[in-house]
Order: C-alpha cells, then structure tokens, then sequence
DNA sequence: GTTCAGGTAAGGGATTCCCCGATGACCGCG
DNA sequence: CGCGGTCATCGGGGAATCCCTTACCTGAAC
C-alpha cells in the first residue's frame, strides 16, 4: 500500500544474505513493491563493504550468518565507517536470542524469517522513516526489562551468552573443531577454550561432549521455538 | 533457457517452507520461469498433505525444518500414501548430513540454500524429468559409495555399523564421552577409541567433531524410529 | 574513578585423538 | 581344514584438546 512516488524516487535497498535462492527470492519481493527496488546483493561482508559504499543504498538488509562473518559485525563496521544508513536484520534464528545484540551493534530492526512477507516490507517501510522495528512481542519485553537504561537481567539459557560466545556456540553446533573455529574468527585457540568453558559455564553444562550436544541441538532447531 | 510450451502446459510445483519471507521469494523466482508455476504453499507438514491432494503438484520443493515435523517425514508420508509425486529437498544445512537421508527417505534430489538459484532451477526441471538431483561433489561421491545401486550390502550410514559399534555411536549421540563409554560398557577406553576410529573410517568422516556432530543427528533423527 | 562485563590470551596438567599394531573368536568357502 | 574376513578387545606414543586458573585491556555503568 502507498507509494504515490511511483518510479521517481524509489527507496534503494541492498541485501546481503549467504544463501544466493534466499537473495533471489527478496529481490522478486521487494521489487514487486512501487516503492523499494534493490541496488546490489552481496553474500559476504567483504563484498557489501566494498558495494554499499558505491551505490549509496538507503537501506541495508542484513542476514546473521554471512560467509566470511556475522551480520553484526558488518553492521558495526557500517556504522564506525560513519555511513548513516540503516540496516535491518533478516535472520531465522529467534529474535528473542538476536534483537537485543542486533539493535546494540546498531541495527533498526530484526525481522525473523517465520515472520510474513508483508511484515518484513511493513519493517523496511519504518526503518526507512527512521524508526525502529521490531515484533510486538519482542518491543513489549524489551520495553519490561529496560532494555536500554537498567542493565538489569537475570537471564538463563542461551539468551545469555554474550555476542562471541553465540557466534562460537552456533559454529560449534555447526561441526566445526576449536581450531576450525579459531582460523576462521582469526582469534588464538585459547580464546576459543575459553569462550567453549564461558559458555558451559552459563549453560551449566559438565563437558565439552555435552557442550557439543547443545549445539548441535541448538543449530538444529535454530528455527524453532526453543526457550 | 527451453520452454518452448509457454503457458499451455506448466508444471506445477508446490513449495513447503516455515519461513513465509522464503516462500514468497520462491515463488517470484519460480514464476519467473515459463515452464513453471506455484500451485501452492505451507508452512507445516499439516496443512502440506491436505492441500497437494487437492491441487495435485507436478513436483513438491520441501525444507527439512518445518512447523509441525520434518521435511523428511513429510516425504515418508507422501510416499506412503501412493502418491507419486517427486520431491526436492531444499535445505540449509550441509548436503553431507542429509542428502543420503533424504533420498532414502525417497526424495528426488537435494539442494542447498547455499546453491544459486539457476542450480535450483535445473534441480527442479532435472526432478521433473523423473531424474534424480544432487550437487556434483555429492553424487559422485555416492555412486562411489554405491549407494542405491544394488540394493545390497555395501551401505553406508548407521546401518552399516556391527553391534558394538552401533552401540557406540548411540552413547556419543547422547552426550557420552569416551571415558563414560567405557565406563558404561566396562570396557577399555582404548576400546571405545578403536570403535571410534572405525565408526569415523565407514561413516567416512574427517574429524571427531564430524562424528559427534553425525552421533547427535542420527540420535534425535533415526534411532526412535529403526532402533 | 571504581566496579563490572565482555573480549582476548596464556600456562600447565589431564584427557582424548589418531595412526600404528596385536590377539583371539567366530564364520563362511573352496 | 586351513584361509581370509569381520568383530570385539586392548596397547604405545606423540599430537591435539580439554579444563581450570590467571591476566590484561576496554568501555559502559554507577
């Protein structure tokens, strides 16, 4: 619905997403709205980076899970490069596990995949307007828990692993070893035992057999409702 | 590229996916083709049999995480009801965990999200040929392996494991370490590493991560319903 | 401006991995 | 009836990892 602009002045929105289907699919989406069409696509950050800063978009869609690193990183990276354009996260994983990190590395919104297709346009319409989307249950909790101004939360499970810990969790779940997951982060390995013993420790977990477990679990119903 | 009838006789595909914005996408990209159109969609396995019975699809594009089930149950079930429609398995997760269990399960082909879209394209028309579609790597190293050619012995997967070993495999899936192994079964842990190491060599896997990561699958997958 | 959480890393002993080889016990087959 | 094949069982030894502890830096919070 709206857009009296017609193809005048049409918003431009870039995608970066690892999954080339999932890009194709978006760009039929989006350019079916008068409004949006999609200046450029890219499945890595290194990619986007060096696009974006060409082609000016005025909003970025962002998965998670990118090939060369993590969706929230490229939007920091957006953000310390100075470049005032908003992103939006599109991702599968639940929102209650990603929308608090998404928004503190700077994004506008967090749109899961489960959600409709419409939600995600009504999402970029409001990002573009300058505001700031997400679902109403997850902005109806994050407005209870002050999200932004009383740093204080109890959480348990997953939900409570900071940014990296996630990051080595999912890789972990995903069969890769410490070392794997050490060259690909470009971080000791040392860094990742410790990230490995943080995360058992918030999980309460007794071993790394029983850490592995949970992430290979929790990589598995990634897109399911597991709380 | 082909397509010569137009409009007058296009396949019918029907797509299942929990994930609405991906849905839409695939519609737009396989309308897009002149051969091709969208008879349908579903979220969940439910509302899938109930619908295809009625449009009659020339051709089902299932993902493996749904709603209510697995995509791999659904294509059981599909099966089990006579129907004779062939199956593409679309999925993120890496071929080498699934496209055997999907073919067994009596899919046509399996394709990644990771693919381009083309590669989808040709999955689809390949499928619709009564032809079977997996990635170059994937079925080159199935034929090697023999996989469905005679239906006989030289199998691959957990079926091909002895007792022990099978018994072996189970305990890693459940979160077991080598030395609660061996103290479970009151055997050696030099046992328990052999049975490893040869659960690694037939399952043709590189790494013991690799092999935990298949253990936790097979557990949650297969082992309720073969045991 | 001190406290606190997150990110990064190292030291060192315990454990496991991984590539060798080895000993019986079966079991079918020419 | 030996002969090869598969199972089930164990070990050596070096490389890799796990696991626990400590430590430094940074930035946000108080």
């Amino acid at each position: 619905m709206a857009a009296e602009k017609e193809d005048l002045k049409k918003s431009k929105v870039y995608l970066v997403d690892d999954h080339p289907i999932v890009r194709q699919g978006l760009i039929k989406l989006i350019e079916q709205e008068d409004a949006l069409e999609v200046c450029g696509e890219a499945g890595s950050a290194g990619e986007a980076l060096a696009e974006i800063q060409k082609v000016g978009p005025d909003v970025i869609l962002v998965d998670i899970s990118l090939e060369d690193s993590n969706g929230l990183e490229l939007i920091k990276t957006i953000d310390d490069l100075g470049l005032r354009i908003p992103t939006l996260v599109l991702s599968m994983h639940d929102e209650s596990l990603y929308a608090e990190h998404a928004l503190k590395a700077g994004a506008s919104g967090y749109v899961m995949k489960q959600a409709a297709a419409t939600t995600l346009i009504q999402a970029i319409e409001k990002v573009l307007d300058g505001e700031i989307y997400v679902s109403k249950t997850m902005s109806s909790q994050m407005l209870k828990l002050a999200f932004r101004g009383n740093g204080e939360r109890p959480r348990s499970g997953a939900e409570a692993l900071s940014l990296r810990e996630l990051e080595v969790f999912d890789l972990i779940g995903r069969g890769n070893s410490t070392r794997e997951i050490a060259e690909q982060l470009s971080l000791s390995v040392k860094t990742i035992e410790t990230y490995r013993a943080h995360i058992k420790d918030k999980l309460h977990l007794r071993s790394g057999t029983e850490l592995m477990q949970r992430a290979v679990h929790w990589v598995e119903n990634e897109s399911h409702r597991v709380s």
